[in-house]
DNA sequence: TCGCACATGTAACGTGTTACATGATTCA
DNA sequence: TGAATCATGTAACACGTTACATGTGCGA
């Protein structure tokens, strides 16, 4: 009887209907047509999604018959879901977070207006520079590791993963800038 | 009867198989142990994996009962295993690939020193360069499509995608760098 | 009348996750 | 004797993928 933890897919459809009550056909349309497209938009992902969201009690849907087609359901977020989503979007962000998720972290930024603080994003922000740039220094050991005779491929690669952390450091960094100094 | 496609864990471990035999268990340490730890070290996904490999007829692992251990099985690629991967290594890479799976993409550039030919990563490395910089332009895009009045944090989200993409073009770049004026 | 946009769903299938099972050897 | 390392695997489960099913209203 344990609710499962709710997917990544879950935690943007609950984020999306924060905003908006929608309906699947809409999330489907803005997660086809936004970068959020990454945590699919196939009916056979988000209907299903929706269901157990509504089952486990984190949203409600009703029926509107405004218009003269089909009639769609609207869902929005019960109190229960927006609790849980509230804590995930104030979860720490760990190091592994960020070595393995980093789309899940931003995805978590992405929608931190929801708490409506800019000392808890203040916060994320901070923990989030903080972590990536560890891992950054995580990959320069393991840049270090590789072995001479080992093809070059290898340590652009890794490279590559560098870069794209140390851009993501920088970003953060000036994101900071952005939340602090007002009280918003 | 028609084979399905490998997944990415099957070509990463395909891959680390053309460099040295070895068994699940030292697949699993490599995984565990380095970046290419997304792609699952548990032993419910390599072993299945392997197997799948070998009854495809990718691999063909051998019993080693030279240590006094529990003999392993030490998979090498067969010539089928081998022309897959090399086709894999040689897709062209596409704005889709880039948009949606850049890991993907960077798993195969780090296993390119397999096709033995810097004219094939030259051209890899063009291709990537220039659909990321076109992906770039797409979240440009994006990025003007976002209502003035939403909340800052989904224009910074996006701008977090925007940096990280832009590092990942200058790397691309700078490697094509390493890979022009010599004949390895 | 043909096809498109709206709108919601189901079924089969494959894959990864977690947890469990098994068992030999080495070393404290 | 017990723990750690080596070594391979299975079972239950949840999720996403693709493809299919169904049906309305509107404009060309």
């Amino acid at each position: 009887m344990g609710k499962k933890a709710p997917t990544r897919l879950d935690y943007a459809l609950l984020g999306l209907i924060h905003q908006a009550p929608m309906s699947g056909y809409d999330l489907r349309k803005v997660m086809a047509e936004t970068a959020l497209g990454d945590y699919s938009s196939s009916p056979g992902a988000i209907y299903p999604a929706l269901a157990r969201l509504e089952k486990n009690g984190y949203i409600e849907g009703e029926e509107d018959r405004s218009r003269s087609l089909r009639p769609r359901k609207l869902y929005q977020p019960t109190t229960g879901g927006r609790k849980i989503f509230r804590e995930w979007l104030s979860q720490e962000v760990t190091r592994y977070d960020v070595s393995h998720d980093l789309d899940e972290v931003m995805l978590r930024f992405a929608f931190h207006s929801v708490l409506g603080s800019s000392e808890a994003t203040r916060r994320f922000l901070e923990q989030l520079a903080t972590e990536i740039e560890g891992y950054v220094d995580d990959l320069k050991g393991q840049r270090k590791l590789i072995p001479k005779e080992a093809p070059i491929h290898a340590r652009l690669a890794l490279e590559a993963g560098l870069e794209q952390n140390r851009a993501a450091a920088r970003w953060a960094r000036k994101a900071l800038r952005h939340f602090t100094g007002d009280g918003a």
